[in-house]
DNA sequence: GTCTAAACTCTACACCGTAGAAGTCAAGAG
DNA sequence: CTCTTGACTTCTACGGTGTAGAGTTTAGAC
């Protein structure tokens, strides 16, 4: 049996062609725009070839996904739990600020590639060096990812930025009697740096994480972890 | 002027009643199955009179991720802002649970309604309440949306329950030598307790944000504040 | 050469959002 | 009453979509 699956016909493009192509033309217009036929139309070939690769579109978009997951390089573990769960979390926002359209894929098919398992490891290995028993890091390692995810996916839609003059009046025309923290807030939202907003906030989650690691100390052991880990 | 819109013409339906249809047909079949031409038969009227409505389906499907907002009771401020966090995480949690296919609008359309508002209100108080000053009140109350919808995102598309058999086997046949904590908490993924695993992370942040408001305590009192919220 | 099967293309269908024109009907003016 | 008006609704049509099913091409095995 040889690597290559021994193909019979002409080889026009093979699956990998298509994912390239479907990531960078979905990266450049967007869910709403991207169509297998644009995409067929771009790498001159039949619709149809697309759909026979991949089972249909759905599948092709959480291909793309994944190809995209693979694409960021993930860390590697440290000494140190805290910066390992702060590289991490950098990863990811990277990948959403570097493909903020395609980015949004990983909340509909979720991602399970081995890239995922690869940071996972990280995130899991960091929270029970943290201090945290099993079940308390099992649990805490998605909830960050739901954090880490959410932040990412926030900025990549525009949610977490300064606001603009527009914003500033709507908050202003609000009754200040029932909203009076809200604009007391706004030179504050008028200056956000979404930089230190994130760092400020893996800041929150990390402490959080040893506080509860105090509260909920882990009475086993980690085996073989800390030879392999730090 | 009156208050009516002094309508000359028959009245069949009114924007509220196609709103209502599109959130139950949207919710019932979700984003990939709802088309306006669906609605439109559900409600009996012609496709194109729910588009003289609303401009357009964008904006239809924008009106219905206000609507779903503002059908979830936002609690009221207490003298806890521990307590007022909570809360307010888990109305998002529950307006997710109860409407799993409408909450993903949220992320795409920025919500910026009143209902949104109320509940931003709160959150920016308890931060102030918790010895945050502006700056990083301001950020980590974006922050804090990000985590809780986020989370709310990652449990209505299902990414954030125990892991069953197929899952299981799949990180069982991971490399051990490099996967070994992921491994070994296998039986806590098993066993995983959404509402544990939420109330922990709650936890996480509240402490987190303690800590870090002793670290960088406010140097000027809240106005006014004190005497509304608390 | 022939044979075979994988890779690819063609055709067709049902559905979509929506622009633009036409129709319908309640309410005020005479 | 009739007529006008104009907001509301519907009709028709267009260019787009995903994809099922049948037909075509082609590279290697013999």
């Amino acid at each position: 049996m040889s690597a290559e699956p021994k193909s019979r016909a002409r080889r026009g493009v093979d699956r990998l062609d298509i994912l390239d192509a479907a990531f960078n033309l979905f990266d450049e217009v967007g869910e709403i725009s991207f169509s297998i036929r644009k995409l067929a139309a771009t790498i001159g070939v039949d619709p149809m070839t697309i759909l026979h690769h991949f089972g249909s579109k759905d599948e092709l978009l959480r291909a793309v996904a994944d190809y995209a997951l693979r694409s960021v390089e993930m860390p590697s573990a440290t000494k140190n739990w805290r910066a390992d769960l702060k590289a991490v979390a950098n990863a990811y926002r990277l990948l959403a600020h570097r493909h903020p359209r395609v980015f949004p894929l990983h909340f509909r098919y979720n991602a399970t590639g081995p890239a995922d398992h690869i940071s996972s490891e990280i995130v899991y290995c960091a929270l029970r060096r943290a201090g945290l028993p099993d079940a308390s890091a099992a649990g805490l390692g998605l909830a960050f990812y739901a954090f880490v995810l959410g932040f990412a996916l926030a900025e990549a839609e525009g949610l977490l930025k300064a606001i603009g003059p527009a914003e500033e009046a709507e908050l202003n025309n609000l009754d200040p009697k029932m909203y009076h923290a809200t604009q007391d807030l706004i030179p504050a939202l008028k200056n956000l740096d979404p930089n230190a907003v994130f760092n400020d906030s893996i800041e929150v989650f990390i402490s959080g994480v040893a506080d509860l690691a105090k509260l909920k100390p882990r009475l086993v052991p980690i085996p073989e972890c800390a030879a392999k880990c730090a």
